[in-house]
DNA sequence: CAGACTACGGAAAGCGTTTGCCGCAATTTC
DNA sequence: GAAATTGCGGCAAACGCTTTCCGTAGTCTG
């Protein structure tokens, strides 16, 4: 298979013995160099043998570089292909949780969508801390990805929004794209969840139901998805011409729903008010909200109405089955990066509009002053 | 700020005008020898000055690169700096389903490792696909990632797990370490759960709480982890006496437990074996049970107690608390990461071992013969 | 005060690819 | 049958960085 004489060391800085001995074959990788060896061509031919693009191959010659691949099992050195070309098969995703499910979903979309388009996807969680979500933008602007996803919810303050903006256009003048997922807070492209009408159709739909006191566990207050989807219930309730709501502050987590739920039931409203439906903000704190209930031994949904809002995986197994908006989560993943993916850099921010459906169950039951039916319509 | 002339084309090859014309300022992208003309020094200095690492250089060129590099928003290009070191700051963890809690606490507990080491992670899902694991693997290997983490359970399958130890030979000979979280079957480190002995300690505690006829919510057979938690728990319950289990098989998913369990329900034991308590092999798996029971009209804890395997978060949430083994899972995944970075290429596969803690809650409360407690002890 | 160090900036090779251009051979055209 | 065209392999520059080696200036030792 000697196919090829060793070829002579023309390069014409290498006449002499160079002054560095990186150990030229100190890892044991194997290169494109050892492929073309091995198959008797040029690196050239082997690179346009294996890659196919940019022009065609004899056919006896790519079989030779192909086999010849396979026999030393080679991987082509991304980095390297990378700086050549000037760009990568990278897409970054920023979470803030991805062992909040809301977050998984959508992860788990964007991995889908990315596979189809032989990406890799890199994945950081900030933990909700705008600073992590700058960390990584430039951790990811500096793998010169192609795309970046933020999926976590924006923050309303102008110093960090500016300073995303910054670091979202540098990103962008390294020739990547950026998409947000939530809110058009930024000038890029944005898939927009209609938060507000989501929640206001939630809000219709329970008066239909004959409710007409309710509780909100609402989010932290700068966090816009969360104040959204407040305004939207609020709204809701005034068109039906119902009282405001009683509003607890917790946070976004699990954990905020319980502890905002316990609040609410030591708060001046539950005495007061009579309380008989309240809505958590994400489904996430309306199960902490559930739990809370349970260990204060108030039954839902007899005792009390409770919904939620993004129709997480989890809640297939919740008990009783939550009342909440759907949002089509691994499809928002998706769509994300297909959007993302389509954009040119230059092109105006376009947006993709995702509406919310309100699904109700168990846990909001009919409540007609007839005193009829109790059970999910 | 001129502070240098021009470089001379001192290349040796360079003397006449390169035949490439690749469009030199195309990419706005700043790189390292703006930012040294800018600082008004060599892009060697600049290199030292950024990156710290092999050289001291004087403090007020240090602070004019830095300041160069800060006024024109310099990103180190991550793909040439990794071309030139040869090594790269990334680590892959390939996963079954990022949806899925179980893989999602996995995953948060290896990103938050990583962002202690200055890693970003790349993580794949492969829906259980061992072919998929492998494609990833390629991927990865490609990438000339530091790491990789497997985090799904291994098949038992000659054919794949040689292929699987081929790739991973490879990855490794490219410079990468491997680990997986599971089980030892391959000569790589391993993170190894002992799913055998926490689920006979779970047989052996549900023994002593009074059960004495069981039902197995089982994975697919070549599973290990699936097969190795049924084969422990069927191990306790002969230590303790007891008559094997009606074992039932479904997908080790959520809905593969509320299909295995509806099945059960359908079975002949059922209706023969006066099952009384059931064990399915993990948590998500027990919480699809726990609905396929309510919705066939079956209240637990009264008339079949139920306990799963992992204690996933969305257990706190779930009614009646379910019983379960519980497993360190983000740390499990932090784990995994320190275990394969602390290792060194040709050093001999290393194990650690992490047990699992029975919980009993209240979906298996005592049932003594006695009549007496019933609640969760 | 000469000689030996030490400190540190700069030049340039090299990392593993991709790709523009050159040139050779085979084919087509008139 | 000579000229023009086409197909395709190979050379080598370029991508943006790191790091070795070299050389100069400053510092220390005896």
């Amino acid at each position: 298979m000697a196919n090829q004489p060793a070829p002579a060391p023309a390069h014409p800085a290498a006449s002499s013995t160079g002054p560095l001995s990186t150990g030229a074959a100190s890892t044991g990788a194997v290169t494109l160099s050892d492929v073309a060896r091995e198959a008797g061509v040029s690196v050239a031919t082997a690179s346009r043998a294996i890659n196919g693009g940019t022009r065609r191959v004899r056919e006896d010659l790519r079989e030779r570089v192909t086999a010849a691949a396979a026999r030393l099992n080679y991987a082509v050195n991304a980095q390297a292909q990378a700086t050549a070309r000037g760009r990568t098969n990278v897409v970054g995703l920023v979470v803030h949780d991805i062992a909040d499910p809301y977050f998984a979903s959508i992860a788990a979309g964007v991995m889908r969508a990315a596979e189809r388009h032989g990406l890799l996807v890199t994945v950081g969680s900030t933990d909700g801390r705008p600073e992590r979500e700058l960390d990584y933008l430039a951790a990811l602007r500096g793998q010169r990805g192609q795309a970046v996803i933020l999926a976590g919810s924006r923050v309303d303050d102008a110093r960090i929004l500016r300073a995303l903006a910054e670091q979202i256009a540098a990103f962008e003048a390294g020739g990547g794209r950026a998409v947000v997922i939530s809110q058009q807070l930024l000038p890029v492209d944005t898939v927009v969840v209609e938060n507000r009408g989501g929640a206001r159709a939630l809000a219709a739909e329970l008066a239909g139901r004959g409710y007409s006191r309710f509780g909100v566990l609402a989010g932290p207050r700068a966090l816009v998805t969360a104040r959204d989807r407040l305004e939207g219930f609020r709204d809701g309730l005034a068109r039906a011409g119902l009282r405001a709501p009683a509003v607890v502050r917790g946070e976004f987590t699990r954990d905020g729903g319980h502890a905002a739920m316990n609040e609410l039931l030591d708060s001046e409203f539950w005495d007061a008010d009579g309380i008989e439906c309240v809505f958590a903000v994400n489904d996430v704190m309306a199960v902490g909200a559930m739990t809370a209930c349970r260990e204060r031994g108030l039954a839902l949904p007899d005792d009390l109405a409770l919904a939620g809002f993004d129709d997480i995986a989890t809640l297939r197994d919740v008990h009783p089955a939550l009342s909440t908006v759907r949002l089509p989560l691994a499809e928002i993943g998706a769509s994300a990066l297909d959007l993302v993916l389509t954009g040119t850099a230059g092109m105006a921010p376009r947006q993709r509009r995702v509406k919310g459906e309100v699904v109700l169950r168990a846990s909001t039951p009919g409540r007609r002053p007839d005193g009829s039916d109790r059970s999910d319509g």
